[in-house]
RNA sequence: GCGCCCGUAGCUCAGUGGAUAGAGCGCUGGCCUCCGGAGCCAGGUGCGUAGGUUCGAUUCCUACCGGGCGUACCA
């Protein structure tokens, strides 16, 4: 357990306590213990902890809250929780002031630990699968891809330290309508590029990247698909683009930092017989009826607004009908909880999975559907315009290109995915004090600088007075590396992966502040060894949250 | 029309059922004989509107206003 956690549940066991005794002697009535918030008060005059139990406890006890407060404080034995001395305040806010002595432990574990850090059990290993990106294969990844893959792999990391056993999965849609539509575009661009006379399909990929995969098959394998019949030829452009574009997926992700344990193809749905064997499995439970030649999945009877098509009356399964039988298949495989990152443009679909995830026999609140508004870019202050349909958009590569992986990857993490994202590419390339990427990484190269600079490896712990570390600055410094493992389970539980890049912005800051306040490299020898443990834990730490963040940690800039 | 998300400082965004609502950018003024000035310190008018629940609401609920998205036998 983290040192943080440890006090905390020290403290709020010794209210408890407190609490039973205050009863037991008679001074105080109540029924149960209601569930008390013990926090970090937003103000430092306001104690190390806070909780507003008295305010809680006054309609049980009716009595007024610094009354109830009083007989807490009475009867709480400092023992063992490093609380120094309690006050009552506002309203009837009881304030714990710790001693700085639980700090100094802090340090020493961080050291030892080293790139394990920041982690803990808290997962017990449970299994987990994260699925993200699943950009159609029919295209190069764009903005929106983008985002999902930081967010998602950034998140994965997070489960990861905090004890889980992640999956990190991308679903291949390669199957169904838009592989249809898909073959026919290629086939339109090859007999065009071999000369003949064709309109494009109106409803087809009309990106550049389309061409220049058929012209590099046709480098390949010149007019041999001329002569053949069409529906063969299609398969065989089909077969040769997928190739090519998710080896470029693949590439681009890999050069984004993200690599996948499981690549999912939906074709094999198709192909061993899943789908049909849910749709089956829908109909004898009922959850499936006939309407003009096609099947319906009942989703409003889950609470959707409308009843969806599974099977269209040209027999062919729908999308939907593929991602019930995936959805069962991840349960299948064991995994506790399933984590999804839609575009918000998917938000209508997550009622009927919920409810398609329930029909098949898996409790819904296994599913968890994360949806992430749309990204919009700036370039000198003006919207860089994009369009799916004409195929104009800025892909992940042009973007790495441009503001290289770790800048792209932090702006992606540090909004929340509800907000609609402003992505300022003047910002992200900025070499300069106003780009917050650098401001993070700045603050680990001048550690290590310093380290470099103090010429001399870094004291046994055991021979560090940390007792010697008093500044404010220090002390803050030092906090903010406790608080890192309570960050990563809340990050990672709550699945709101931009707590961390504003962690990494937080400790960054006040690593700095301490630098500017306080010398390192002084002429005091012990206070010295003091402040270059500090110094080499504040490098770990922000090295270990860069990693999280899917970022290097360049020790010089 | 109905459904989901959003409305917080000039701009981009955090944040919480509580005690004085924050950060970055931009703007102004300071700070290195010294460990990296890509840094530090100081400066502020803001929770869309109106009700409701509560000891307490920016946070929860309702209505309205404004923006985005969805509402296909597309994915």
């Amino acid at each position: 357990m983290s040192i943080v956690s440890n006090v905390r549940e020290k403290i709020r066991l010794q209210i408890e306590k407190a609490l039973e005794e205050a009863r037991a002697k008679g001074a105080l009535t109540f029924e149960s213990i209601p569930n008390f918030v013990l926090e970090v008060p937003r103000e430092k005059a306001h104690g190390d902890f806070a909780t507003n139990i008295a305010m809680l406890l006054t309609k049980q006890a009716k009595l007024p809250p610094r009354v109830i407060a009083e007989h807490l404080v009475a009867n709480f034995s400092k023992e063992a929780t490093w609380v120094d001395r309690i006050e009552i305040a506002g309203p009837g806010f009881i304030n714990f002031y710790l001693g700085t002595g639980w700090l100094y432990a802090v340090l020493p574990k961080v050291i030892k630990e080293d790139t394990a850090y920041g982690n803990s059990t808290y997962g017990n290993g449970e299994k987990v699968q994260v699925e993200f990106v699943s950009a159609n294969p029919t295209g190069l990844l764009h903005m929106g891809n983008a985002r999902g893959a930081a967010l998602g792999d950034t998140l994965s990391n997070l489960l990861e330290a905090a004890g889980f056993d992640v999956t990190r999965e991308f679903y291949i849609n390669d199957a169904g309508n838009q592989i249809e539509n898909f073959g026919k575009s290629l086939e339109a661009r090859y007999l065009q590029l071999m000369g003949e006379d064709i309109p494009f399909p109106e409803e087809g990929y009309h990106g550049e990247d389309i061409i220049t995969t058929v012209k590099n098959i046709i480098a390949e394998v010149g007019d041999k698909y001329l002569p053949m019949d069409s529906a063969l030829r299609r398969e065989f452009l089909i077969q040769k683009a997928l190739e090519e574009k998710l080896g470029a997926i693949r590439n681009d992700l890999a050069r984004f930092g993200v690599e996948y344990d499981v690549w999912f193809s939906e074709q094999t749905l198709h192909d061993s017989g899943a789908i049909a064997q849910t749709i089956k499995e829908l109909q004898e439970k009922g959850y499936i009826y006939e309407k003009e030649g096609a099947l319906w999945f009942k989703s409003t009877l889950f609470g959707d607004e409308k009843d969806e098509v599974v099977v269209r009356s040209n027999g062919i399964p729908t999308y939907f009908a593929a991602d019930i039988a995936y959805h069962k298949n991840k349960f299948e495989r064991g995994f506790q909880k399933v984590i999804n990152i839609w575009g918000a443009d998917h938000h209508g679909h997550v009622a009927r999975m919920k409810g398609a995830v329930k029909a098949v026999g898996y409790d819904p609140d296994r599913l968890h559907v994360i949806l992430m508004q749309l990204v919009r870019l700036f370039r000198g202050g003006e919207i860089v315009r994009m369009s799916k349909r004409s195929g104009q958009y800025v892909t992940l590569s042009e973007l790495m290109d441009e503001v290289g992986k770790d800048a792209a990857r932090y702006f992606f993490v540090m909004r929340s995915p509800d907000s609609h994202l402003d992505f300022d590419l003047d910002l992200a390339k900025a070499e300069s004090s106003e780009n917050p990427v650098y401001y993070v990484q700045y603050a680990h190269a001048r550690i290590n600088s310093i380290l470099k600079a103090s010429g001399t490896e870094l004291p046994p712990v055991e021979n560090v007075d940390f007792t010697l570390l008093k500044e404010e600055a220090e002390l803050e410094l030092i906090r903010k590396i406790a608080d890192l493992p309570e960050e990563i389970v809340g990050a990672a539980v709550n699945m709101e992966p931009h707590r961390i890049a504003r962690y990494a912005h937080d400790l960054a800051s006040l690593f700095h502040s301490f630098y500017n306040s306080c010398r390192v490299l002084t002429e005091e020898e012990e206070l010295r060894k003091a402040r270059l443990c500090l110094v080499d834990a504040a490098r770990i730490t922000l090295r270990n949250v860069l990693h999280l963040l899917g970022l290097s940690a360049p020790e010089r800039m």
